[in-house]
DNA sequence: TAATTTTGTTAGTTTAGTCTAACTTTGTAA
DNA sequence: TTACAAAGTTAGACTAAACTAACAAAATTA
């Protein structure tokens, strides 16, 4: 239906959409590591399919259209990473890549047989939600964890901005989804955290890693 | 590395080479429905690449380089229509649609575990040889059931240009992959078999159906 | 062998998606 | 409030992969 191209423009501007509300066309740019003119070009194609709201000068938007579009590339990537981790034995620092690439398959029947295997997940390896097939995603509410005080006992839920050696720095610290830790104290001077969870009587957490751990507080 | 235009002739190279030996321009330019003057100059490209041996007006040739850079591409095909069957519960006749998409993925980690889980098979779900890790590919000795003779036990090894046609109508008949066989008559003028295995006491096969399944004599 | 058909090549055009260079608009700071 | 910087657009060029039209070579038929 849409190009390679055309695809990876809408997943971009719905996933920075939802991280900053206004997305310019500097920012696609540089999140996409295409030159500005390239990008006002491609916002000009997507407007004639009406899959982008575009004004000059203005503010890049999807329409609703657009974003329905993206949300169901989303679906694919997270289905796939979901697929990799729970179907293949691959770990969540290992799928990104691959479903980088599975995401654009055109076929409804695989992602369909993809999501009845696994119980229709509602979310990803990484507790993001997997948008529905109508292109509905519901986003839980998270706390991050550098938001936390010393004593609460909180499960971690999700993370964020997940590159391969921050979930590989998780995985030498044991640190998964659905782990349930307590703070034991919060440095005032870096905000840094020692906690304790399983085996791991005393961990210290660095405020940068605090606040890319989303958790529940229970 | 190659492009997914490139992937696609060397591929419908490969596969041409094996089933007729000499490959023109023409042939090509009818099988990827794309016009000579296009196959011609992709032509130059993979010989300046080094896939391909060109030279005007003669046939087309793959180099060892192209020859193996082709099987490693119907590998991952392969590999991907027997996981889909194996571990997902795709249909015979569903599968190929999604490996020709599925098997331009980069990612060799990915076709080595799926490679894993299935335990390493010789043989795809149509009984085609999956090529090795190394591009090098067994073609078993399978004869035609066209071939053989009233009184024959024989053993389905394999089916030949496997369409999603002629793979309903050999489930509509219960014929799969290892079902033996007995010839009770070949009709001489129309070279029509009565088979019989399992249930099938008494099923009719035409020459066409006979010549494009390939069995073991048993 | 000569004529005709089929096959293949060359030359030039098109579209998608990228780029650089030059210019314009908008936002910010003196 | 003017000057400068940042962001955005326009114009023009390039590459990959397709096409058509015209021509050339090879194969087939008469
Ligand atoms: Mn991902
Ligand atoms: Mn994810
Ligand atoms: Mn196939
Ligand atoms: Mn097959």
């Amino acid at each position: 239906m849409y190009s390679l191209a055309e695809e990876n423009y809408l997943k971009a501007l719905f996933s920075m959409s939802n991280d900053k509300g206004e997305v310019n066309v500097n920012d696609l740019s540089k999140r996409l590591d295409i030159k500005m003119p390239t990008v006002t070009s491609m916002m000009k194609k997507l407007a004639a399919k009406t899959l982008v709201h575009y004004e000059r000068y203005k503010p890049l938007k999807l329409t609703e259209k657009g974003r329905i579009e993206a949300a169901l590339i989303i679906r694919k990537h997270r289905l796939t990473e979901m697929y990799l981790v729970e179907k293949m034995g691959f770990g969540w620092e290992q799928v990104h890549e691959i479903a980088e690439q599975m995401e654009h398959i055109q076929s409804p029947e695989f992602f369909a047989k993809m999501d009845e295997l696994l119980g229709y997940p509602k979310f990803d390896p990484h507790g993001s939600p997997i948008p529905d097939k109508k292109g509905r995603m519901i986003w839980a509410t998270y706390s991050k964890l550098s938001e936390c005080r010393q004593g609460d006992i909180v499960k971690i839920a999700a993370v964020v901005n997940t590159s391969d050696e921050f979930l590989r720095f998780l995985n030498s610290r044991e640190i998964h989804l659905g782990l349930e830790m307590k703070i034991k104290s919060v440095e005032s001077f870096d905000n840094s955290m020692v906690v304790n969870y399983d085996k791991h009587l005393s961990e210290m957490l660095s405020h940068t890693v605090c606040e890319r751990l989303l958790v529940e507080k229970i």
